[in-house]
DNA sequence: TTGCATACTTACTGATAAGTAAGTATATTT
DNA sequence: AAATATACTTACTTATCAGTAAGTATGCAA
């Protein structure tokens, strides 16, 4: 894969992930790249192109980190978890789910079964890693594991997009209240 | 306030929250209301005339709600607060905050500074109703109060995105999470 | 009954959007 | 050395966008 190629990928991603999908054009990105418009169509033809591989490459680093993680004990895989949302804080970029899934009728086709198959993946694997931690021990929460498991889902995703809103560390309250809860 | 006008804004509003601020135009508005373009600039000369005052009128309906419940115990606003999300999720729209803030570095300044004044205040209204329910031992947490409001606002939020892109109830799922947790 | 405000429409502007067709420079393969 | 693939640029199209200026119909108030 061609260096600009990438260059186009990760800037597209901030785009995204800072104004929105529908608020960007391919002018913001062959302007700070020092390329013409059509540079950005060769590699992606259609907009819909460049999010859904996007999207595609965030998943199959996730699933990268699910199998590294794969041997550690849920606790320890929920603390990685966590501190990828925290590592997205210092960057003050919310995560791919909640800057697209807000708007999830507006995006194309396509990438609205990215999306929704990447989110399914995500929740089913906190749901397991949940599990695993209760009979382990390890976990000791009174709630069913798929109930815990979309309250951090979802709590995690907010709190990047509050921080940003209230200016106020919402994300490290929630990670207490995840870590206290569980 | 003429009728048009709130047509336009129930409209805007619904727009906002299924496509977002950057992906709905005049021209949809326009053309199911069966007026002009130019009809709603009259109304709202500018975009964010119109953003802006759909934030506004968010606010008051809660500050509203805040009032009628004032004298309700902490349970009970909790539980109304809730209710309100409820809704949203069987109209199938996420909440203003969640539509507006994912993409809160493409707004224009007035909608920010709107967005931001109305969620620290209900943020602030959450963190009194827990402390509050502490003190009259209605809840029960071991959580500081201001962590245990930051993640119930923020799994609200995220529930209505993620039902949409998962498309599975998350948030009933979140609703018992948060009840059992207080 | 004249004047003025309200609520529009008609008709337009200038900017920007996504996308494409055809050409070009460079490197790689045959 | 010729052919081909890669990675672009130039130049363009068509559509849509937010926004405005000027005109019009209706009702109400002085």
């Amino acid at each position: 894969m061609s260096d600009k190629r990438i260059e186009i990928l990760d800037l597209a991603e901030n785009l995204i992930r800072t104004k929105g999908y529908n608020a960007f054009s391919y002018r913001d990105i062959s302007g700070p790249l020092q390329i013409k418009n059509a540079a950005v169509h060769y590699h992606f033809p259609k907009k819909s192109d460049l999010g859904e591989e996007i999207i595609q490459r965030t998943r199959k680093k996730f699933q990268l980190k699910n199998k590294e993680w794969s041997h550690y004990s849920p606790q320890r895989r929920l603390d990685n978890f966590i501190a990828l949302y925290e590592e997205n804080q210092s960057l003050n970029l919310v995560c791919l789910v909640g800057a697209l899934g807000s708007s999830y009728e507006s995006l194309p086709e396509n990438m609205q079964n990215n999306l929704s198959e990447m989110s399914r993946e995500i929740r089913i694997w906190m749901m397991e890693l949940l599990k695993e931690g209760l009979a382990k021990k390890e976990f000791n929460f009174a709630e069913k594991p798929n109930e815990k498991a979309d309250l951090i889902i979802a709590s995690l995703l907010s709190s990047l997009i509050l921080d940003k809103v209230i200016r106020e560390n919402i994300f490290k309250s929630v990670k207490a209240s995840i870590l206290k809860g569980v």
